[in-house]
DNA sequence: CGCGTTCTGATGCACTTGCATCGTATCCGG
DNA sequence: CCGGATACGATGCAAGTGCATCAGAACGCG
């Protein structure tokens, strides 16, 4: 009857608000008041999205770690033009990688909540979670190319897709704390990849 | 002429609490109070110690550095028994990933320090320091292995150190946050390193 | 021994935090 | 067009923060 709200549009805001402040200066520094004021919100309307202060951070996880893997299953579904099995393999790691300049922030925030995560139960649930739906991702990608001859059949999907995604998330930590630049990151998993592939320089 | 006090031996001791604290719920939690208490020492000694917050968290980063930086050293210089290159290769990744279960502390807060780096200049500048000498000695031990004939010639040195370096620090990433054990990212880093080997079960 | 310097730990202070409260503005059904 | 439910945002509040201060204990030297 009453005056209605699009909750679920300003949660997503204040998430992103919320993403931003952690980006800018850590987990500590996000307040309720910087966040309603990140957001343009009031900091009432902060408090009746989310009852507490961990909810909405824990809302935030969800929110990018969503994010990511629909990133993630857009770019092997949506693919019109049928590509080879390596590339899209090659380009869904790039992505999980967060190497990219935009990504940086969720780089930033997806870090910070792994750090956080032992002192929170529920965190690291989300994180758990995330971690093994990227790992079939990637395990499926690599069996796809053993089907289509692209990739050593010799190999262990399963236990390759385990090197992938700690690569890639070391890389991910290495950009941040400044140890690579974003290019040769992403050289390094490219020059990974290509060992794993049929026509490598030596033998099949 | 008065009283004379070892503050060496005190900041180390501080900055272990630190460490403490910050493994067991974040960074955030670090309260000079907290540390104080932990560390069995007053507030105001804490204080006399470092001249703000700041300083003392710069030096328990500067502690866990050094800390994992010698321990790596040593492996290498303090092994009695010349060892097969390789096998000091594994070992000492094997540290550096920080991967054992009392390395877990040492681990968790070298991951909170990364993620607040880029709000602090010099926190980043720490790291980058440890990270560029870490892969001086990753470097080095291919070039080393290289000589002796156990790892694959045609292999660039400092690109596989930045691969294996990335690989170690994702696996830390993995095993803090659940997604793996210590036991199963072990495997995984000793799987990575077996492929750099001359004696692979293919190619020399 | 006692003087003077150094160190200590308790307290004070201004500030921020997360959360609760509450009067008011806003909107919908009748 | 109005009654009532809802969302709003300002304010209050207790707790906790980092840092400054200071009286006094602890100690080496004359």
């Amino acid at each position: 009857m009453p005056r209605q709200v699009d909750y679920e549009n300003r949660r997503r805001r204040i998430a992103e608000a919320v993403c931003t402040l952690i980006a800018r200066s850590g987990m500590e520094a996000v307040s309720l008041r910087d966040v309603a004021a990140q957001a343009n919100v009031s900091m009432g309307a902060v408090q009746r999205c989310f009852r507490t202060k961990q909810d909405m951070l824990l809302f935030a996880l969800e929110h990018i770690s969503r994010h990511v893997s629909e990133r993630a299953n857009q770019r092997i579904a949506a693919t019109s033009t049928p590509q080879a099995a390596s590339t899209l393999l090659s380009h869904t790691l790039a992505e999980l990688a967060l190497l990219d300049e935009e990504s940086r922030t969720q780089a930033h925030v997806w870090l910070a909540f792994i750090t956080h995560a032992p002192a929170s139960e529920k965190l690291a649930a989300v994180l758990h979670d995330t971690y093994a739906k990227l790992h079939g991702l990637i395990a499926w990608l690599i069996r796809y190319g053993q089907d289509t001859q692209e990739i050593l059949q010799r190999l262990d999907p399963d236990r390759e897709a385990h090197t992938l995604l700690a690569l890639a998330d070391g890389l991910t930590v290495h950009v941040l704390a400044g140890h690579h630049s974003p290019a040769t990151a992403l050289a390094t998993l490219q020059r990974h990849i290509d060992h794993l592939l049929e026509n490598a320089s030596d033998r099949g």
